[in-house]
DNA sequence: ATGGTCGCGTAGCGA
């Protein structure tokens, strides 16, 4: 039996139990990890989704942020916080070590700074943030396992994961030097999930929730899954689950999961 | 002709 690693930027927890609890119900994914939780611990609804069959653990922040890791199997371990910066109070990183049907593996689940506007103090955090996940990467390949690194990168890859890339010329999420620090966390021997699995342009993971962005599937592709050299090699599936978009007051992002034999 | 995003938290910021 394969394992399901799901990532999905839920844009408010509190706001979106609805489509979380339906989806999970549904996907029956093993391991979730979820971005834009939006509140602290206080606020969070463990109940709810513990009662379908999850362990949770979550790194909140009030009004903005939070990531959260849900597993139906136990955590071994868990850490907080994207190492390099302890004046960063931001919650956007935090990662765990699951037990796996044959190994255990490792799970983080990231929530990447927007960086707009440009140029800027957030651009800037944005840059040095993407260099810390890249050195901290580093320091997990050298236990030679498998991890995956699964979250909202707002990084549009290529131009052919964004509806109008001439439109997105100088934006945060697809300027030069996002693209060199993205290419610069594969080249440290990390792969793209989707690549590795020979996803095709033009699908998305996000879309807008501004001017009709949805109806005319104006969207990019910014919800990824990177893998260490031993979790590429045990993917066996990909999928976007892009009809979640069209639910009752969805997440202006959908779901990601990747399946893997581990 | 008008208004045409959402969530948090209750103004205006962040995305």
């Amino acid at each position: 039996m394969p394992i399901t690693v799901a990532t999905w930027n839920v844009n408010s927890i509190k706001a979106r139990m609805h489509a979380v609890t339906g989806w999970l119900k549904d996907n029956q994914p093993d391991v979730a990890c979820l971005q834009e939780l939006k509140t602290t611990e206080d606020g969070f609804p463990f109940m709810e989704l513990e009662s379908l069959g999850y362990n949770i653990r979550i790194h909140g922040q009030k009004s903005y942020n939070g990531v959260a890791l849900l597993s139906k199997q136990p955590f071994e371990s868990v850490t907080r916080g994207l190492p390099g910066d302890d004046k960063d109070d931001q919650a956007r990183y935090m990662e765990a070590i699951i037990m796996g049907r044959n190994s255990p593996f490792r799970v983080a689940s990231i929530y990447l700074p927007n960086g707009n506007p440009v140029p800027g103090p957030k651009y800037d955090y944005k840059l040095a943030w993407m260099t810390r996940l890249k050195t901290h990467a580093e320091n997990l390949l050298k236990d030679e396992e498998p991890f995956i690194l699964a979250g909202d990168y707002n990084v549009i890859p290529r131009s052919g994961d964004v509806h109008d890339p001439k439109a997105w010329e100088g934006d945060a999420l697809y300027r030069p030097e996002t693209h060199a620090a993205f290419r610069a966390l594969l080249g440290i021997s990390l792969t793209e999930a989707f690549d590795q699995m020979d996803g095709r342009f033009g699908q998305y993971t996000f879309w807008d929730y501004k001017g009709g962005a949805w109806p005319q599937n104006r969207g990019l592709r910014i919800d990824h899954l990177l893998l260490s050299p031993q979790a590429a090699d045990r993917i066996r599936r990909f999928t976007i689950h892009r009809d979640v978009r069209e639910g009752v007051r969805p997440s202006d992002h959908v779901p990601v999961v990747g399946k893997f034999d581990l």
